[in-house]
DNA sequence: AAATTTAGAACAAACGTTTGTGCAATTATA
DNA sequence: TATAATTGCACAAACGTTTGTTCTAAATTT
């Protein structure tokens, strides 16, 4: 099946040389290792005409670097990660190194065993996106001393450098914006609890309530998943309520596509019967029915970023200060809120 | 930097054995080289406490076999591709493989380089969606005999299996749709050309065509790239020309996401002022401005199908015959299209 | 002419596995 | 009791690199 390469020793036999010679001679160390102009010359004529492509396990093995790095992603099919994929492959690959790639299916468990496949392979280094519910396997993780990055969830509390947005402001500002615009009972539906842009999220949300003033109504803040179906049933649940909330703050963008499809099958509309800002911009967030206002992240910089992060400290071979890094999100208005007018609480009281 | 994990040679010494006869335990074969019980379970033990991992490096050069798939894609983004990605990588997953990930940017100098690359990791197979256009790469991986699979773009006359969905009967379906709507000036904005979904779909259009006697006018077959940008300027383009075509039959999501812009641009409505039918269609396709019939694929099959017959090549060790498989679309009807009145050509002339 | 330096390359170990073969001690067979 | 078979494991090569060290012959110096 397998075709037999040319390799060191075969280019070397067949010029008479030993593999080292061959060796050093492609890895620029002819000088140095005072090898000939003319031998130099064979043998670069020779892994030309053969086509010769070092065996990158053999040289991983001795090295103990392998140019490649893991990529741990939730949902590679979620728009949100798969653009911050591109980027990271992107950028990983113009600094030369590969992606080994794994899906983790929002599952702790997964993200366990894909680690260790990980590492078994020798990886140099390893960009995390967690589930973001565990954090023990990724605490033994740390210990072996790997470079890695967080990308998106990180731990507030594990020594480990990160890039995200910044949720908490993002989320604050969506907020505002809905209350500014005179909402004040608005329904939060949430993504995976206790993972870390969901909570920055719900605390921005919570803090622009109470920066303005206004209650709290713990049962408005629904949900348990950044899916579609999560949106789709809290939504249809936060329809039946005596009070209907007049706007919605949806957290990701599957959440806002589940949320529509239940207001529109309740016959209403988005903003005259209810009020709509979703965080994730989408290339067809302004296409949509009523085009979504929207709390766009920097996807691609939050991919290239981590990644640079990643390499840098996998070739300076040092720890970098496990700081976090948090990049600015973007208000994109666009038609999904309604003004409305202070006839509430007070006025129906 | 890296830790000094446990190695067979590590364990070996520890328990006063040998090398090979650790190795034999682990790999199940205690009985066969008759591996005494007591050892056995000594080493099974030291094994667990010591956490010990196989360096799947060694294991590989020694194999020759890395459990690693090759996954070359043109634009991970693309949530086309983002999805089959995603039942790629979790049916190998399944199967015992991982997957090395290179996104090509639809540009046939990396894909040539990302495949090099993979070769030199020794993965144990290739899927490749490739660019299309060029093949002379393909042709020299193919002579290295490594099992490979093509995913949703194939070429004729080379020997590779492949796994695609049925492009043509999908055009074909999706024209008709719009000639029995009454629609006889129909463009098509293409996407890469040569390609072979670019191919099979504008044949689908053509052939629509030809079955109901329809003049096919050149000049409304346009565009070349299967991207947003691409499908705006071609509609600007279009709804510019003296005759404006009442139907558009798009070949892409991102184009059909260009195109709608530049229609709003217009000031004009789907379906009132112009009809549209899409390939790919996307979650987000029923909340569209007008909900937008398009023809859908099988992405998750066309993945797992892709996966699973590569994998089977590899561990079957044979060469399957390099058939192609074609998978049916489906038209998912919806209000983009509009229903209109024969009064063209004829009574028109 | 003898001793020393230098040029040019080979040798060999190591990375961590897997696996064919060899070898001593024990047990069974004749 | 001598021989044969079996048990239980160790040895060593191989996979394809990289790299520290050594070796030989020629060139230079004394």
């Amino acid at each position: 099946m397998k075709s037999n390469n040319p390799t060191l020793k075969s280019i070397a036999s067949k010029l008479g040389l030993s593999v080292s010679t061959v060796s050093r001679v492609l890895n620029g160390k002819s000088s140095r290792y005072r090898i000939s102009k003319e031998t130099e010359e064979l043998i670069l004529k020779a892994t030309k005409d053969l086509n010769y492509m070092p065996n990158q396990l053999a040289r991983g093995l001795r090295l103990k670097r392998t140019n490649t790095i893991g990529y741990v992603i939730p949902d590679i099919s979620n728009p949100f990660f798969a653009s911050i994929a591109k980027s990271v492959e992107k950028s990983a690959r113009k600094l030369g190194y590969s992606i080994l790639l794994c899906d983790s299916e929002e599952n702790t468990e997964i993200e366990r065993t894909s680690l260790q496949l990980m590492l078994n392979r020798k990886v140099d280094g390893l960009i995390i996106s967690p589930v973001g519910l565990e954090v023990s396997h990724l605490k033994t993780i740390v210990q072996t001393n790997i470079p890695m990055v967080l990308l998106d969830r990180y731990f507030p509390d594990l020594n480990i450098p990160f890039v995200t947005s910044d949720n908490y402001q993002g989320a604050l500002d969506a907020v505002n914006l809905l209350i500014e615009n005179g909402h004040t009972t608005i329904a939060c539906i949430q993504g995976l609890r206790n993972t870390s842009p969901n909570n920055d999220r719900v605390k921005g949300y919570r803090d622009a309530h109470i920066r303005h003033e206004l209650f709290i109504d713990e049962s408005l803040i629904v949900g348990d998943s950044f899916g579609e179906e999560n949106g789709y049933i809290e939504t249809k649940l936060l329809l039946r309520k005596k009070i209907i909330p007049t706007a919605i703050f949806s957290v990701s963008n599957l959440i806002s596509l589940g949320a529509i499809r239940a207001i529109s099958e309740e016959g209403l509309k988005i903003p005259n019967d209810i009020s709509m800002i979703s965080f994730d911009d989408q290339p067809y967030s302004r296409f949509l029915a009523t085009p979504m206002t929207t709390v766009a992240q920097q996807n691609s910089q939050i991919g290239q970023i981590a990644t640079k992060l990643l390499i840098d400290q996998i070739e300076s071979n040092r720890r970098i200060e496990p700081r976090g890094i948090f990049l600015p999100t973007r208000i994109i208005v666009r038609d999904s809120i309604k003004r409305i007018f202070k006839l509430d609480l007070k006025a129906l009281g």
